[in-house]
DNA sequence: ACTGCTATGTTGACACTGTAGACAATGCAC
DNA sequence: GTGCATTGTCTACAGTGTCAACATAGCAGT
């Protein structure tokens, strides 16, 4: 097993579930190309067979985050109620609320998750690689939206582009959380806010 | 003029202003402790004697940052119409479009501004300085929800709290504006989504 | 089965960063 | 003027991302 093979085997897998590890407490700062090789058993430079750049690992690990975020945002399983509009609206308050709540419990991906202001912009699109607009916790989100305007509780022309009040309310209130004057709180007291401000949001979309 | 003193004069705020410089493109990321002293002209150490970090400047620059974006902010003096309910509404709206605004038009300024996450969590409270809550442009926001109470357009019991879900919606468009899968869209289209946000935050207030 | 190509990993080096400690110049208080 | 606290400099160290040249391993084709 810990026989030390020149090639690794797998060193992209490696390098990326390092880099997990690492960003789960720190951030994207903590992400050091050199310290992630180290983890792995391999010299500095191996990574750069896989990665163009250190912002291209960071931007890999980011997508696996997504991903781990959308698994965590589980929806709750559809109750087999009357009311449909409820229902729905149910389904994007908990598609918001899960969104905050995973950032909660995870500051250190959820920074990296997205779009990591440590770098600068990403000069061009293609940089990091995928467009954030099909991000798994993004989809949720459309899918709850257009599930509102099926059980009727959401006009269509109110519908269009209703997803960047949403997703603008979650994400500002997560880092409000995280690193603003929020940071700290209980979470009782974080969870109470936070539907607060998930209630305002889904309330607003009509007008 | 141009002598070179051994002693600068007023090292501090030099070293304050070429950080506004460094990172009004290129954001947190681009101020160097190296790169800020040799602007001014004098050696990496010099700036020890100001300030205990690099991110203490930083810390320095952003609170002049926040206080750019207030200045920035300035109330469109209130038109003396008959409805104070609806002059309240259109304050509170301008806070919230001002603070966008801002954000778009300095985007290295704004990810500066608050609450930094490059470096990790500050560790301690005091450490970069002042509670984030007495942001200026924050007051505002307090302000203008006040004076919407007073005008009559928000209970009293809805007040309480109301500063984070506006907060967070304005914050969040900025990023996703910036950084986000908005980046890049024409102005016009970024505004009007921008007024949608704030629009619907600000009517979810009363629920 | 041997050969050679390509993918992968290593070594050494460079320029850069933040930061620490010892030293030098300055300007103010007495 | 003398002495001292303030402010700036120099040297140095550990760490970073990245480049170029080299080494090794495994696979393809004869």
């Amino acid at each position: 097993m810990s026989e030390r093979r020149y090639h690794h085997g797998n060193l992209r897998a490696a390098l990326v579930d390092a880099g997990l590890d690492l960003t789960r407490d720190g951030g994207a700062a903590a992400l050091g190309l050199r310290e992630a090789t180290r983890r792995v058993g391999v010299s500095p430079n191996a990574a750069y067979r896989h990665f163009s750049d250190r912002r291209a690992l960071l931007g890999a690990v980011a997508r696996r985050v997504q991903e781990l975020m959308a698994e965590r945002m589980a929806v709750p399983a559809p109750t087999s109620s009357d009311d449909d509009a409820q229902q729905a609206r149910a389904q994007l308050h908990a598609v918001g609320m899960g969104y905050i709540e995973f950032a909660l419990a995870e500051p250190g991906w959820f920074a990296v998750a997205f779009f990591p202001s440590p770098g600068d912009q990403p000069d061009d699109d293609e940089g990091t690689g995928t467009d954030p607009a099909d991000a798994p916790p993004f989809r949720m989100l459309v899918q709850a939206l257009d599930a509102l305007v099926a059980a009727g509780a959401l006009e269509a022309d109110a519908r269009q582009g209703a997803e960047w009040p949403c997703w603008s309310a979650v994400h500002g209130f997560a880092d409000l959380a995280i690193h603003g004057p929020l940071r700290g709180l209980p979470t009782e007291q974080l969870r109470a806010l936070a539907d607060r401000t998930v209630s305002a949001i889904i309330a607003g979309l009509g007008g």
